[in-house]
DNA sequence: AGGTTGACGTTAG
DNA sequence: TCTAACGCCAACC
């Protein structure tokens, strides 16, 4: 796994993440087989050319946590990965200390059977808000 | 070759 | 729910 296939596979698996859903980079380190790369799938992320085909939806892997990863003080990337969020439906919150957060037990999209996910079956992968509400 | 950094995740309190 | 601490691994200096 070269660093190169490294970026090849995360952008092939950011890409399966469907329109309205979010998950995060430990996911996608994980649907990759390297679970334990989730920084350098946020690394991938930033490496990633915006002008791509077919385009590559980077908006939509945020922390675990649900939080939007700060780039730092001087940066707005968050806030270009928040507007990108709302355009496609999803909610948006802003904590106190002004950080973005979304709610994952609803956007949430963390599958185990990507490979196997198909477009009439997709009714039996969302089943991790069976905790509560 | 060693120390620090970073679009992170999990565990403990 | 939120904060603090530890673990993780490649890139960078």
């Amino acid at each position: 796994m070269d660093s190169a296939e490294f970026h090849a596979a995360v952008y092939e698996a950011v890409r399966l993440i469907p329109l309205g859903k979010v998950t995060s980079y430990g996911h996608i380190a994980h649907l990759i087989g390297m679970p334990n790369h989730s920084r350098h799938v946020g690394q991938a992320l930033k490496f990633a050319d915006p002008g791509v085909n077919p385009p590559l939806p980077w908006q939509r892997v945020i922390g675990s946590s649900g939080a939007i990863s700060s780039r730092g003080p001087g940066t707005n990337g968050a806030q270009r990965q928040r507007e990108a969020l709302e355009a496609e439906g999803v909610e948006v919150t802003v904590g106190r200390a002004g950080e973005f957060k979304v709610d994952m037990r609803i956007y949430g999209w963390f599958p185990d059977n990507v490979e196997i996910l198909q477009p009439e079956d997709q009714d039996q992968v969302d089943g991790e808000n069976s905790s509560s509400g």
